[in-house]
DNA sequence: ATCCTCTAATCCTCTAGAGGAGTGGAGGGG
DNA sequence: CCCCTCCACTCCTCTAGAGGATTAGAGGAT
């Protein structure tokens, strides 16, 4: 196969051999966890050297496009949010070993944008998909979620059964609905509980809260999901590393 | 001038001279800023090929340890923690614009490490110089720090008057004591403030406060700093991206 | 069935060098 | 004094290729 490398003429090759990837990718002509051609056969497909390329994957590597493995190959990256969010609350049980939270869906709608729509980066009348979700451990809910995504991209989640969700929403995007979340951007707060939130958590109106507000997008970019999570403040605990 | 590359023979030369110029900079031959050899000068020096010195200098840029410009040169990279911790809480005045808060020493005092010692990993009978530090915007105090640091590490800062502090220690640290700050891990949860905590905050006991609890690491990954921070909930606001 | 060796495929390390592009200062013209 | 051109120096891009390390699987020996 020979392909060529349009776009800018005044970008390094390099860059644009990255974005031939990416968009081959972003296409679904490979999906996480493939295998992509060998670098010396990349170098052939888009007439370029074998250093070019390699710059090229390297850079894919440090962006978590891609890995690589010395004799195995290059590979699209599987993005790993297994359960980010549980990072911020204390999920250990009385012997200290780490405990995966069930999630329940106690409410689904479908309701136009109106004021979600900057949000999802989407317009005022477009259909969204809402979900009001628990999260339980030993069936003690300890985190609520309201949840919002476009409706026209993520419809098999409108018929498909409660109960077949499962405990973790991001990988049920990609199977389902072929969106791939790589990244997403958190906002943590703290605040009290609605009504609706405290009925949910078995808590009163005036218990403090962690409130974590979470926009995720997608390969290209585009706003996929909006979610706001209430959880008990006082089992709020959160680490990070700075730089 | 030619350098041999001593360490382990079954690393990479690259990873050899890797450890070499961050060796180097730890040692103080070149400081934040400084200019390196260039590129050239350096394959001459070491006897390698230029682009093994280019793999390991991209390298030490993506560990943030140097800064590359075309047509200037190399450079010791200048760590910016700036007013990091102040991401957490909102500090824009009612136009909008970012405020920058003052600092000022409560309190200053010199003990033995105690139950700090594991924290600042040195020994119990060590001495500990402490830090009560308040934050101001507007003369409103927003935040209190506890903060503790070798004092064998820190000795100019026992003596310094108060009011020659400034509003970031960081600058200070790398000044006056020779330790830079080039990564951090925080903690942050919620809590409520003790008497003297409270005190110093102008607020109540039972006021619901944001506490973030950091160890500062420098260049050679040992502990340079703890410091504990309270600030009221109701201010507190974080964002981060995630991967 | 299990273990071993061999082999093909892959990425990794390292070398060598040509040409290009950005930076900053020296020197000259106005 | 100011502006411009030129130039030395730097890092950036790209090419070309040799040899090594790691992996996975095929095939044979036990």
């Amino acid at each position: 196969m020979s392909v060529a490398l349009a776009a800018d003429q005044r970008l390094p090759i390099y860059q644009r051999l990255k974005d031939a990837l990416v968009e081959r990718i972003t296409v679904g002509e490979w999906r996480a966890g493939d295998l992509l051609p060998a670098e010396t056969q990349l170098a052939a497909d888009y007439q370029v050297a074998l250093g070019t390329v390699r710059k090229a994957l390297e850079g894919l590597v440090g962006d978590g496009v891609l890995e690589r493995q010395q004799g195995r190959g290059t590979y699209v990256r599987r993005p790993d949010f297994g359960n980010a969010l549980f990072r911020f609350f204390r999920l250990t049980d009385a012997a200290g070993t780490v405990v995966q939270p069930q999630a329940r869906i106690l409410d689904r709608w479908v309701a136009p944008a109106a004021g979600l729509a900057p949000r999802l980066e989407i317009a005022a009348d477009a259909a969204v998909l809402h979900l009001f979700r628990e999260r339980t451990v030993n069936a003690v809910p300890i985190l609520v979620e309201e949840i919002a995504v476009a409706a026209d991209r993520f419809l098999p989640l409108i018929e498909l059964p409660a109960d077949a969700f499962g405990d973790l929403l991001y990988p049920l995007y990609d199977q389902r609905c072929g969106q791939t979340v790589v990244r997403a951007r958190e906002t943590i707060r703290f605040g009290h509980a609605t009504p609706r939130i405290a009925t949910a958590l078995g808590c009163t109106d005036s218990t403090p809260l962690a409130i974590i507000e979470r926009t995720a997008f997608g390969r290209d970019g585009g706003v996929l999901e909006w979610r706001r999570s209430f959880g008990p403040a006082d089992q709020f605990n959160y680490t990070i590393d700075l730089k």
